[in-house]
DNA sequence: GCGGGGCGTTGACGTGCATCAATATGCTGG
DNA sequence: CCAGCATATTGATGCACGTCAACGCCCCGC
């Protein structure tokens, strides 16, 4: 969800900086975009990349705690998150709810609005973000002129939906410790597709908002951040992780001896 | 998930059992599909129709507890729900597996595979069964000359992204009275779109099924529907069911009093 | 620099559901 | 039609996690 401040020395990461620093300002270009492997380019060749360049015309900055929508508002675009992280989050009618996600640099946003034509969850910036917005309309037309692009499209909401019955797994046969195992190894995953250290990096939720993701109460998820730092599978230190020994979160996540 | 036998004498039934039974044998055609209104061809006009038409051309049985299609099987085609029901499973490494839905009539099936070209669940029939086949690369190439379709599709996915963070906030935040009352609330509703008694039905699955998709143990979900039967709300006899009492149903799923 | 509020940790205790077990009931296939 | 197994119900007991509470840390604004 984010980086720890030594990354910024790799190599390829100053070229991606840079590339970021020059450009984003002027232009929005997915063809110039450092996150377009992971994005929605990812696949498609410089004709077509030239064709989505067309189609996502804006940026918007949201501050952190800020809203990029809202359960309700009129759906009209999807978003790819340019900088920072979100989460979404679902609001039930006697005012629980519910965090269904985080949402990091290349993810896509605000899919479930296309059903009812308005949003059904809010997306919330973990930390001051910035998305490129995707007119649903346009993206329309463009899928149908583009035909990578149109099945590039179905398989990120195939993803979505995958990663969903995922979470369901989760919650609905995991126990706690199984939970966060899994959580710390996703995040850890996504991390290092994006040429972040897999291994230590700085949690943008609140005990509280992984809680809600992991189906579980904020001083449970606070006891299973102790017990994997007594146990030396990690260190905590408030937000900031560092991860020790992979495998034996692994075993917890995947083993499941009780 | 099934209907009464009752309901076998509502005239609209006869009607549109007639209509399945002199077209289906002969060729499969939305446009006569008693089904159309909720299926994949809801809200196309007639010459739609008939494209669709072109695409959908087999169909499948699938007798009681075998498998449409299993985790991990080459994807190649979504299937929409002729006759009888499904539930989708995903089974976990270490073999516990948790339901992730049932799918009835007029349902489409089968889109978690788009992502990955491959199955990411197993689809079972719960009693003997029938699908549509329609083949993937064919629905591309068809959603790109006919709009409405290509929309309708996204559609389809998104409400099943929605559907599913549904399901996240039922495991992550509510108990199991909650629970099983949104799972009644939903099927009966459900019935009801297919001109089925809302208040009085067969389920389809087995108790196990059912905690398996609401994250709870069998003698669990059996004690609940005992303790509605208890309080009125429900009648309960095996697998038969008559919704009593919808609005303390509903006070139970929505008010959220512990 | 200091006060205050958000966030995190830890302990003590309670409870909702899982687990284990016994029995009943109903399908299904020979 | 009956044997055998899957399914369902119900009770007794245990435990994982929720709840409640106290306290410390960190950060932010004044």
């Amino acid at each position: 969800m984010s980086k720890p401040a030594s990354l910024d020395e790799r190599p390829e990461f100053a070229r991606a900086r840079q590339t970021q620093m020059t450009l984003s300002d002027l232009k929005v270009a997915c063809a110039n975009c450092n996150l377009r492997e992971i994005c929605l380019p990812a696949g498609l060749n410089p004709a077509e990349l030239a064709q989505l360049d067309k189609l996502v015309n804006t940026r918007k900055k949201i501050k952190r705690g800020d809203a990029l929508y809202r359960s309700g508002e009129p759906f009209d675009a999807i978003y790819a998150v340019k900088v920072g992280s979100f989460k979404s989050r679902v609001t039930y009618e006697d005012g629980r709810d519910q965090v269904t996600g985080f949402s990091m640099a290349g993810e896509i946003l605000g899919m479930d609005g296309i059903g009812q034509e308005k949003h059904n969850c809010d997306a919330i910036a973990l930390e001051d973000s910035e998305v490129c917005c995707i007119p649903y309309t346009r993206l329309e037309e463009c899928s149908r002129e583009v035909a990578a692009l149109g099945r590039h499209f179905h398989k990120v909401m195939s993803r979505e939906i995958v990663r969903e019955s995922g979470v369901m797994m989760l919650l609905g046969v995991m126990r706690a410790e199984e939970r966060l195992a899994a959580f710390l190894l996703n995040l850890s995953q996504r991390l290092a597709a994006r040429g972040f250290s897999p291994l230590e990096f700085h949690l943008r939720p609140t005990r509280e908002e992984i809680g809600s993701y992991l189906g579980m109460k904020l001083e449970t998820v606070s006891r299973a951040f102790s017990k994997f730092a007594a146990d030396g599978l990690i260190a905590v230190d408030q937000k900031h992780i560092r991860i020790l020994d992979v495998n034996a979160l692994r075993d917890i996540y995947a083993h499941h001896v009780h």
